[in-house]
DNA sequence: AAAGACACCTGGGAGC
DNA sequence: TGCTCCCAGGTGTCTT
């Protein structure tokens, strides 16, 4: 259930278990994920030690002498870490094994993520054209009305588009566009920088509090069971078609952009 | 360069 | 109970 909030939760749950810490060896059961586990990837890992665990955008970089490894859970992955003896599970498609007597496990039903690597002092492709990220000052009301310039996509597109800014998914874009009280359809260059100006301050207030409740994940975090998540937390508008808007009363509506489901309210956001 | 369609894959829920 | 259909948190790649 990855949106930026959750891998940022995951980066916190795994690092104390990951630093300074041995991989053992590397256990692929499933090497067929978005891209192919490479091959030669539990021969680089053997008994290297990791010195750090960061994240960019919604990718989690676990860092070792010689480079890093590179991890996105696509729609559906997870990573836990559990005692060696837990057997494996459906879906759980790669282990690293710690010299701690722990593993690192990869879970991923739909297959939409990937595990690479990344030498030392190569940018991998999938990271090279990444924008900033959405909680750093880079990512401004300047610099987004620069990106945006004469764009006439739906500004819902734009701030889901990673190059312009990361980590900005579908529940997130729809809740920074209601609080912001733009429709999710208005053309990017539309609109005013009074506006963009509340764009950013939301996209930023809406990931920041989302990180705040992924605590609440962290704890459950080592738990053999699924994480509870912090998806109880209070929504707006995603997912809540039909119902009353919490603000105007009036009923949320449900549309389609860029064939995903994307979720407003037609009163506070004109 | 930008916009849109499509691809990858599995599981869960609705409806019949 | 079981079948079919639709939907799902992401994002790279191929066409226009």
């Amino acid at each position: 259930m990855p949106e930026l909030p959750e891998v940022e939760t995951t980066r916190l749950g795994i690092k104390p278990f990951l630093e300074q810490v041995t991989v053992k060896s590397l256990i692929i059961r499933q090497a067929k994920l978005r891209w192919p586990v490479p091959s030669q990837l539990p021969a680089l890992l053997s008994l290297q030690t990791c010195h750090g665990v960061r994240r960019r955008g919604k990718y989690l970089l676990l860092d070792f002498e010689a480079g890093s490894v590179l991890i996105h859970l696509g729609m559906s992955g997870s990573l836990r870490i559990l005692p060696q003896e837990h057997l494996p599970q459906k879906h759980d498609h790669v282990d690293f094994v710690l010299l701690s007597g722990q593993v690192l496990r990869y879970h991923d039903p739909r297959k939409f993520g990937c595990i690479l690597w990344q030498p030392l002092h190569e940018t991998h492709k999938l990271l090279s054209q990444l924008g900033p990220e959405p909680l750093s000052d880079a990512f401004n009301t300047h610099y987004l009305a620069e990106q945006l310039g004469l764009r006439k996509s739906p500004i819902k597109n734009c701030i889901m588009n990673a190059q312009i800014v990361v980590g900005v998914g579908n529940i997130y874009a729809c809740e920074a566009l209601f609080r912001a009280g733009l429709h999710p359809q208005s053309p990017a260059r539309s609109i005013d920088m009074a506006r963009l100006d509340r764009l950013v301050m939301e996209i930023k207030a809406v990931l920041a509090e989302a990180i705040q409740q992924g605590g609440t994940t962290l704890k459950d975090f080592q738990k053999a069971d699924g994480s509870p998540g912090y998806f109880q937390q209070t929504l707006f508008v995603y997912g809540r078609a039909g119902q009353a808007c919490r603000r105007c009363g009036v009923s949320i509506q449900r549309i389609s952009i860029g064939n995903r489901s994307t979720f407003f309210c037609p009163e506070c956001q004109p």
